[in-house]
DNA sequence: CAACTATATGATTGCATGCTCATATAGTCA
DNA sequence: TGACTATATGAGCATGCAATCATATAGTTG
């Protein structure tokens, strides 16, 4: 069960901490989320996740500085894409692990820890 | 580049959005990354993260809510471990990309955008 | 039982951050 | 140039949460 791993600096911790911070917040996961399917522009993700303009820009300006999307200017419209493709394995670990948690805890509440009927 | 994933609901969303805000703080990454090489308490977790008793403590609970660590008890004391393996896979991923962004951003400073001389 | 130890928790304070409104900036078109 | 559109941002408010102190609870030993 043990693992050895070597001790990580403050600044590191802090930069990992800060990267959970960064997709801790629904709003930006909504983005993340959406941004999947394909690049959009600001006002196309307006409309897809029912925020205001203005909480979706700074949400997205969060997930750029994070290095989590990526900006492109065409014309008046800035168009958001994925830009670190870890972030899909991130999302497939948490769903996995979540729902598994939730199976547990169903079988438990019906009094069976292993046994699925 | 597009993948396609079905819509998460917003409880699905608020689930990933709670577990990625538990891994956030510093102080839990602490002690994440020391439970990751064996079971320990309370106390010597106190001692081997440098924080106080009720802080150490609480964060604990909040890592045992959300199914990261489990408890054990033992006469007086509690023993922590880590409970979800995903947890490993987890800060993996994240260093992973955050020592790729540094090499880039490092990359990036010296002028050479693909090129490591 | 009392004294002691390990852990948990109530209450308070302070800080960080998300949300909103209004406005600024930048780009387009007539 | 001025009018218009898309996006970004400053300021203020509200909320959540981490850290701390003091104290409570649970377990041990005499």
């Amino acid at each position: 069960m043990a693992k050895k791993v070597p001790a990580l600096t403050d600044e590191a911790i802090a930069l990992i901490a800060r990267r959970f911070a960064v997709l801790s917040e629904p709003m930006r996961l909504r983005l993340i989320q959406t941004l999947m399917a394909e690049e959009l522009s600001v006002g196309a993700l307006v409309t897809a996740t029912g925020g205001t303009q203005a909480n979706v820009s700074r949400h997205l300006q969060t997930l750029a500085e994070a290095g989590i999307v990526g900006r492109r200017k065409e014309g008046l419209q800035v168009f958001y894409s994925i830009a670190d493709p870890t972030i899909y394995d991130l999302c497939e670990l948490v769903c996995s692990s979540l729902e598994k948690q939730t199976a547990e805890r169903a079988s438990l509440l019906r009094g069976a820890s292993k046994v699925v009927r």
